[in-house]
DNA sequence: TTGATATATGAACACATGTTCAAATGAATA
DNA sequence: TATTCATTTGAACATGTGTTCATATATCAA
């Protein structure tokens, strides 16, 4: 590794040619890639992620995530509909309300792993 | 759970008060996730999980990585140095190349949560 | 030092995104 | 049916964000 024999002078700059090949080969696909990113897209906004982080505490009507918020229902609503369209959350009808929940087990994982990584470089360095 | 009777009507909306003491006492603190968001919004840009996922298969230097992408290595620098304040990645400088890895394994962690999850929402439905 | 390679950075621009406001829909109640 | 409550939706607006272009810094070679 680090081994200066495999570079190519090819375009502009000298590129680590072994390297290349091996994330080309072990990669996955660009639309999965692309994908992905809109999914942790959705975890990258303060209020859509204290929906989610909420969501994992109890199923909430949007009322309560409004009042729980401080924020518009509409503007929670706006994001729930998002949430709703990528498969994060879902959600069922009771009455007037409709109660939201997450989708599945991944969704808290992901949080808490990256509550994991925070505390980690808070406190270790 | 789902009872009527904890809802109240004290603002404009009825809310469910059982509910949102829950949420209230078993979440994180505010600023947690305020940064944790600012933590997930770095994997939400196709260009910046794309260098992530490709450093979690090797070290890169900068032009590796803008050979790879197909970018400018000046649009590349400046992802990898949000990425590096927010300590997502480590580099290593030798001789004239800059070499860029992952800071540390919850990184790559979160990529295939993300993977596993997407892969489950499209073939189980 | 001078020139070439590799990376970093600042400013500008185009585009994406979250919230607000107003209005519409859906469900319960009178 | 008409009214009220809960939620959704569309358009507009302000702000944020990623890329480009030009330039600066850093390292090595001559």
């Amino acid at each position: 590794m680090g081994n200066d024999a495999n570079i190519d002078i090819c375009g502009d700059y000298a590129v680590h040619e072994d390297t290349l090949e091996n994330i080309r080969t072990n990669m996955v696909k660009d639309q999965a890639v692309n994908d992905l990113a809109e999914f942790f897209r959705l975890f990258g906004d303060a209020t859509r992620l204290k929906i989610l982080h909420a969501l994992s505490i109890s199923e909430m009507c949007v009322c309560d995530i409004s009042e729980f918020l401080g924020m518009s229902q509409s503007a929670v609503s706006h994001q729930l509909k998002v949430l709703r369209q990528c498969r994060l959350v879902k959600y069922r009808r009771e009455g007037r309300n409709v109660f939201y929940s997450l989708d599945d087990e991944h969704i808290q994982q992901i949080i808490y792993t990256g509550l994991e990584h925070m505390l980690e470089k808070q406190t270790g360095g």
